[in-house]
DNA sequence: TTGACTATCAATCATTCGGTTGAATATTGA
DNA sequence: TCAATATTCAACCGAATGATTGATAGTCAA
């Protein structure tokens, strides 16, 4: 039984997964450290817009910033995305045709081998 | 590499899942199906907001509204959580420790037996 | 037919969200 | 010192969100 603190946890991840902005700065920090005007520098949109997405990513724990000089270096925080993953992997008995892939997926993953991935 | 008919369906499937009226309303739709007034019961807003928040479910695709006569019977479709466990799980390289968790608990739904479940 | 019941529609309200522009803060280096 | 740089803060804007209340539509049954 989910305290609280837990469900409110849960909201601040899954509303921040829930912007394409955002899913695409945690899939480029997924590949290592940037600075905020690096990871700013793809998106048509402003460095403050995107200096206010990250703070979201901050908010529910997703992201630590550590601020040295001018700069600010954002990594990757993924362990908040475990409580949703647990969630949404309970119905993953709905969808039992692709179950086999994606449990050869994260066989892949405890192997430490690349799974087939086509991400952009 | 993810089209955007398919990045626009997952914001509206992880915004569904932010709200923890709208979970709620999955986890009790996954034990079967209920009247619209059914799954309004336990909850102390009023009827009319829980009609909106299953409106925001159905336009994500994640419930099934079949009204006979007076009376809204819902039901649970979690095909769409699909897409947002795969993106999710791409993390769970993040938590290795509580993998082996995961993995067992996976396993458990495969061979259709009830998973270590405290759900309320 | 009348009345109760189920659910949605409609209007409203306060708040949040995603974006903008402009100012401020702090650091670096010439 | 002074100018350029990196980031954040602040104010604002329009649209979306989550809730309310009241009205409406449609169905069932006495």
């Amino acid at each position: 039984m989910p305290d609280q603190t837990d469900e409110q946890a849960l909201d601040r991840v899954f509303s921040a997964l829930s912007d394409p902005v955002r899913r695409a700065l945690l899939s480029r920090l997924d590949e290592g450290e940037f600075l905020v005007s690096e990871l700013a520098e793809p998106f048509d949109i402003s460095l403050q817009a995107v200096s206010k997405h990250i703070q979201v990513l901050v908010a529910a724990g997703l992201v630590v910033q550590e601020r040295t000089g001018r700069v600010s270096r954002c990594r990757l925080n993924a362990g908040p995305i475990y409580q949703a993953a647990v969630w949404v992997n309970r119905y993953s008995k709905y969808w039992q045709a692709q179950f086999e892939t994606l449990t050869a997926w994260l066989d892949d993953i405890e192997h430490n081998r690349t799974p087939d991935d086509g991400q952009s």
